[in-house]
DNA sequence: CCCTCCTACGCG
DNA sequence: GCGTAGGAGGGG
């Protein structure tokens, strides 16, 4: 028997981190009665339950101390233990804690957010529902319920077996409403037992029947292919990488980085290692799934935002118990548990949805590039166009470039020209010469992809007669025409209101569409070529959950068509009879305050180049520009992406802008823009002047106003991450406590990627 | 004078 | 993040 006995409240606290937004842990004393094995078996990393305010909460326990800050007659008791063990391996809730740490973020809400949505609450575990007697239940008759024979035959089992669970009701043929009408006259009560099984997990049980042979080929359903010297010397050079290494394969279009990481997760397999794989959320795409599902035997868990919370904890929890071999998920899956983790791989490396955009402000690139180190274990960074981040840790050598410049099915690369339409007369932005090139490509029965990065009609809406544009009531932005919905839409806030017929100043008719949106083209290039199909995809077409595979289809249907999108046509799928790619407007990136601006342009305009030409014929790529002679523009359409980048790589170590220096922005949103502005002036006295420290602001951040409430932003640039780290810990300690920061909503964010 | 709605505070 | 205490405002 194990000694049971009540805890000196003294002896033990728990310092527990609870999801609130308060850079703050909380300690507690342990729950009230607890044996000695239990109390031994207390460890960092267990979820507790708590009382917090007025309410039960869950933390998760940081550390056990033997002393607190707080007088020990206020602390409070933890209510209860939640796991026995805990739910994430050490290494990963360090990983965790030094992300929170890296990103200047409440710990609690950054733990949390390591966990499926289901183990952030309570009622989360997996929960088994039972039935038992209640008291009026047991001094029934017999004979009674005669007109409802399934609610006797339940009853009567009842009596005899303290409780019944669900499982074994199925099994007897009893439903669920049978039990309910039985709870309904009070003769029974449904309770809940924690399902211990979900939560403790039994790796070694499920992981011997799935886990990899010995044989690379008793884990391929089909041959691999066959690869050419370039992809063999990559899959070499990561494949008998032992330990942490950043590998980053900087692969065109088309040349197969797809088949390197495939060899290599099967090199990981053989060695009965699990493989991460990271993409865009856009990226996740059936046909990417379908390729993994098509080559592997072994089991894989997908992790994406169209998953139910139920689907997303079963998927955590294959790859938790090394059920699943190969996880391939979005940003958040960085943060899964895998015990025998022995790849990671990040494609797309450079694409913007890898960085979280609200709340917990982290990076999944840049955290798998730690999970990779501390594993130890490769990770390999994939991409046509790396960031200019990745591309100078490769020159630095601190990551190994593996580059794949021939095009796997031995197609050249598109080449692409520049379209001056300086004084040239354009129809709804299409110029002579663009739809001259569209038409000849017709005329070879080819398929032409138009993209312009502006979905709608129009993007102002204009009153000819009294200068009148149409903005929105909470945003600063002009409202967008969507003329098939007759709508006026911001596309910021989504507020959306019926499309005018006069001016609702000076009540003229005479309103006037100004700019060229998707809906826009499309119907301009219907008229154009009527006999040829038109097929635009953006975000408003692809809305309904099948219309982007209804679109695709209908594309392979018309081997000559013309596609008209937004980045989504860039990013998502591959069209392999386009041989036209037609830019219409190149040029906006160039010039936006945005200093990212010609590097997203560069990639943005290169993936959808790279659609062009993918079967044996080299494709075309026409941009048109007013800025043909900007050496920017030059550059990339007759250099090399690397060569592109090192131009800007030039730019941005001239300005200690990434990767040359380091920057975090502080952001505060206030119903006044003043209010915003006055707390971050306030921080930015409270820090000392520092060497190798710039402060920037406070000033109204791009497109101040969003959804009614003003954004203002600091921004911090240092030489070295430590001065920058050391800055944002004195600010943050300063800021919890502030009186005005408790009024406002405010956030640091580090490593931003849109800052100015 | 009392009730309800709002918001600032503090949670261990 | 959220419940609540306490203040402000409005109605009987």
């Amino acid at each position: 028997m194990v000694e049971v006995r009540t805890l000196k409240s003294d002896e033990y606290i728990l310092s527990v981190a609870v999801p609130v937004s308060v850079r703050q842990t909380f300690d507690y004393l342990p729950p009230t009665e607890l044996s000695v094995s239990e109390l031994s078996q207390l460890q960092p990393g267990l979820r507790v339950k708590v009382p917090f305010g007025n309410r039960q909460t869950i933390g998760f326990l940081l550390a056990i101390k033997k002393h607190s800050t707080i007088d020990k007659k206020r602390l409070k008791a933890a209510t209860a233990i939640l796991d026995p063990t805990p739910l994430l391996p050490d290494s990963l809730f360090q990983l965790a804690q030094w992300a929170a740490h890296y990103y200047h973020h409440p710990i609690g809400d950054a733990l949390m957010h390591t966990l499926p949505r289901l183990l952030r609450k309570d009622s989360a575990v997996k929960t088994i529902s039972h039935w038992r007697l209640t008291h009026g239940g047991q001094g029934l008759p017999e004979g009674a319920l005669k007109s409802a024979p399934k609610q006797a035959e339940l009853l009567a089992l009842l009596q005899q077996q303290a409780s019944i669970d669900a499982a074994q009701l199925k099994e007897k043929g009893i439903t669920r409403a049978t039990a309910k009408a039985l709870c309904d006259k009070q003769l029974i009560e449904s309770f809940t037992v924690a399902d211990t099984a979900m939560v403790t997990g039994q790796a070694h049980t499920v992981a011997t029947d799935s886990a990899a042979t010995d044989n690379i080929a008793d884990n391929l359903k089909e041959q691999p292919f066959t690869l050419n010297d370039e992809q063999q010397h990559a899959v070499t050079r990561i494949t008998q990488q032992n330990g942490y290494r950043c590998f980053l394969l900087h692969g065109v279009t088309g040349s197969g980085k797809t088949e390197v990481y495939l060899q290599c997760i099967a090199h990981c397999l053989q060695k009965k290692q699990q493989a991460l794989v990271l993409v865009p959320e856009i990226g996740l795409t059936p046909q990417m799934v379908a390729r993994f599902k098509q080559r592997f035997n072994a089991p894989l868990a997908l992790l994406h935002s169209g998953l139910s919370d139920r689907e997303r904890l079963s998927a955590w929890q294959a790859a938790r118990t090394a059920q699943a071999m190969i996880v391939i998920g979005t940003r958040s899956a960085v943060f899964t548990p895998m015990p025998q983790l022995g790849l990671i791989i990040v494609d797309e490396e450079h694409d913007a949805s890898f960085k979280q955009q609200d709340g917990f402000r982290y990076s999944a690139r840049d955290i798998a590039i730690k999970r990779a180190y501390e594993q130890p274990c490769p990770i390999v960074l994939g991409s046509a166009t790396p960031s200019l981040e990745s591309l100078q840790h490769a020159l630095e050598g601190s990551y190994n470039r593996l580059q794949l410049q021939q095009r796997a099915t031995g197609a050249s690369q598109p080449s692409i020209t520049l379209l001056d339409i300086r004084h040239t007369p354009l129809d709804e932005g299409f110029s002579p010469a663009l739809l001259s090139a569209i038409t000849e490509t017709l005329t070879q029965k080819k398929q032409v992809l138009v993209f312009l990065n502006r979905r709608g009609f129009s993007p102002v809406l204009l009153c000819h007669d009294c200068g009148y544009i149409a903005c929105c009531d909470h945003c600063d932005v002009s409202l967008t025409v969507h003329f098939h919905a007759h709508q006026l839409r911001c596309h910021h806030c989504d507020k959306r209101q019926a499309l005018p017929k006069h001016c609702p100043v000076c009540a003229s008719s005479e309103l006037d569409f100004r700019g060229v949106g998707t809906e826009r083209s499309e119907r301009a290039l219907q008229k154009h070529f009527p006999q040829t199909p038109v097929i635009r995809i953006d975000r408003d077409t692809t809305r309904a959950k099948t219309a982007m595979q209804d679109l695709i289809k209908k594309v392979e249907e018309h081997p000559c068509c013309i596609l008209v999108g937004t980045q989504m046509l860039a990013k998502g799928h591959h069209f392999p009879r386009v041989m036209l790619v037609a830019v219409v407007d190149a040029d906006r990136g160039l010039f936006t305050a945005d200093f990212r601006g010609p590097e997203k342009m560069g990639q943005l305009l290169l993936q959808v180049a790279g659609r062009a030409g993918r079967e044996s014929q080299s494709g075309q790529v026409i941009i048109q520009t007013h800025q043909a002679d900007h050496p920017l523009m030059i550059s990339l359409s007759q250099d090399s992406y690397t060569q592109y980048a090192d131009h800007l790589l030039q730019q941005r170590a001239a300005s200690q802008l990434p990767p040359f220096g380091y920057l975090a922005l502080v952001r505060a949103e206030a119903k006044k823009l003043e209010s915003a502005e006055a707390l971050l002036h306030h921080f930015r006295c409270h820090l000392p002047a520092t060497a190798g420290l710039r402060l920037l602001g406070p000033l109204p951040a791009p497109m101040a106003r969003r959804a009614g409430y003003y954004h203002a932003q600091l921004i911090l640039q240092a030489q070295h991450r430590k001065t920058l780290h050391r800055a944002l810990g004195q600010l943050s300690a300063y800021a919890e406590q502030h009186p005005l920061a408790k009024r406002l909503r405010w956030s640091i964010d580090v490593d931003p990627i849109d800052p100015f």
